[in-house]
DNA sequence: TTGAAAAACGGAGTACCCCTCCGTATATCC
DNA sequence: GGATATACGGAGGGGTACTCCGTTTTTCAA
C-alpha cells in the first residue's frame, strides 16, 4: 500500500539494508546513553558505518529519532486502543498519560523523540505526531461524550501539555512530581458540577473552542533555524 | 551585604564594567531575535568585544542568560508580591501563570531562560529559582490556607509544569493552547467539593509536602554533557 | 607624577559537530 | 560475466564552544 508510483523491479541492496539496521540500533544506543542531542557522528561511528551513509538513510536528525521510537510510538497508539475497551473513559485517559511518563521514565531520549514528534513539521514526524493525537483524541472524545470532560481541550493540547509536563525528566523527582501534575491536570479536565466559587477568571468563557478545534496537520514550512 | 571575605580593596576596572553591560546588552538582542541558542560568538562581535572577554565575564550560557533576564525573573517576583494584595487567592494565582505565558510571548528566549533557571543546577541559577519557587510558593500558600487549592502540589512542581507547558512557544496557536491548559490546571487544582465520582487516581495522597517541600539547592556535579 | 603589578583584553588555537559532495566499491540483473 | 544502478565512506567547508596566553590598560602607592 506504499510502494507504487511504476515500480522499478530493483531489490534493495543487502548491503543497504544491513546498514541500515546497524544505525538504528547503534542510534538507539547511542541516544539511551547521551540524550537528545548526541552526536550523529558519534553514531556512525558506533554503527561502523561512514557518516554519508548515516545521512542517506536519516536525511536528517528527525528522521532518525522517528525510526527509533516508531516502535514505541506504534505502542502508545495500541494501549490507548486496549484502553477504551478496558476502562472507563476517565479513566483511561488518566491511566494513558501516566504511562506516557512510565515509557518516558524506561526509555531515556523518549521524551526528545516525544518532543521532536510533536513540535518539528518535518515531513516524516506526521505519522507519529497522527498517531499519537489520534490515541489521545480517541480517549478524549469519549470521555467527551460520556459528558464527564470538558469538550474545549484538543488532543493536540493535551499531547503538547504531557511532553511538555515530561520536558523537566532528569530532575531529581520528576516521576512523580509529573504524575502529580497529570491528576490535577485530569481533574481538571472534568465537568465541574457547581464550581461557580468566585467565578475567578471566567473572563474566557471559551474564547476558542468554536467547534473547530484547530486545525490538525497545520503543516506549514520549515522550521529549521 | 555581599561583598566581604577580607575585602581585597581594589576597585573593579572601569572597562571591565563597560564590556560587562556591552556584553549583557547584545546578549539581550541577540537572544531576543536568533532564540536560545544562538551563537555566544555572535554575542561578542555584536559587543565589539572577544570571545575572550565574553566568556569570562560570564562563564558559562547559563550564567549569561541568568544574567540577562534577571530583570524579568525579579519583575515577576514583584508581580506575586501585588497580585497577593490585590486579588482573591485563586484568582491571583491564575493571574500570575497567565503573566508568565505573555512574558515568554514578549521576550524570545525567556522560555529558554526560564528552563534553565528550572532545570540548571548551576549556581549562578539558584537565585532565579528561588526568587520564582517563593513568588508561586507565596500564592500557592496563600490559596491552600484559604482552603480553596488542593495542597499536595508543591511551588516546584507548579514552576515546572509551567515551564514545560512554554516548553512548545512557537507553535502556530501555542498561547492560547497554553492559556486553555492553565485554565484546566488550574481548575483542577481546586479543592474539588464532591469529586468522590470514580476516584480515579487518588492513590498519593500527600506522599510529598512532607513540609520539607523537597531540597532546594541540590547541587550537585555538572550537567555538561 | 610615575611606574610596577594586578586585572582585563582579545583572538588564535583546539576540538568538536553538522552536513554535502563525489570518487570508489559492490550488489543486481541480464 | 559484465554493465550499471546503488550504496559506501570520508574528506572538506562552514560552524560553534571553550581555553590559553601574550599584550594592553587601569589602579594605586610612593
Amino acid at each position: 500500500m506504499a510502494d507504487q508510483s511504476a515500480a522499478p523491479p530493483r531489490k534493495p541492496r543487502a548491503d543497504a539494508i544491513r546498514n541500515r539496521e546497524l544505525v538504528l540500533k547503534a542510534a538507539k544506543s547511542v541516544f539511551s546513553t547521551g540524550g537528545a542531542d548526541a552526536s550523529l557522528e558519534a553514531v556512525a561511528r558506533r554503527a561502523g558505518v561512514g557518516i554519508g551513509t548515516l545521512y542517506r538513510h536519516f536525511p536528517t536528525r528527525e528522521a532518525l529519532f522517528e525510526a527509533v521510537y516508531r516502535r514505541e510510538v506504534d505502542q502508545l497508539g495500541e494501549l490507548a486502543e486496549q484502553l477504551k475497551k478496558e476502562a472507563a473513559p476517565v479513566d483511561a485517559l488518566r491511566r494513558w498519560l501516566r504511562s506516557n511518563v512510565e515509557f518516558v521514565a524506561t526509555k531515556k531520549g523518549m521524551s526528545a523523540a516525544l518532543a521532536i514528534v510533536v513540535q518539528g513539521s518535518s515531513e516524516l514526524s506526521v505519522y507519529s505526531f497522527d498517531r499519537l493525537t489520534k490515541a489521545v483524541g480517541g480517549l478524549l472524545d469519549r470521555a467527551v461524550a460520556a459528558g464527564e470532560i470538558r469538550s474545549d481541550i484538543s488532543p493536540e493540547d493535551l499531547l503538547r501539555a504531557l511532553v511538555g509536563m515530561c520536558y523537566m525528566h532528569d530532575q531529581p523527582g520528576w516521576q512523580k512530581s509529573v504524575l502529580r501534575l497529570l491528576d490535577v491536570f485530569v481533574d481538571g479536565l472534568r465537568v465541574q458540577a457547581g464550581t461557580g466559587g468566585q467565578a475567578t477568571a471566567r473572563s474566557h468563557p471559551r474564547d476558542i473552542a468554536t467547534g473547530a478545534r484547530e486545525s490538525p496537520r497545520h503543516k506549514s514550512g520549515k522550521v529549521r533555524k
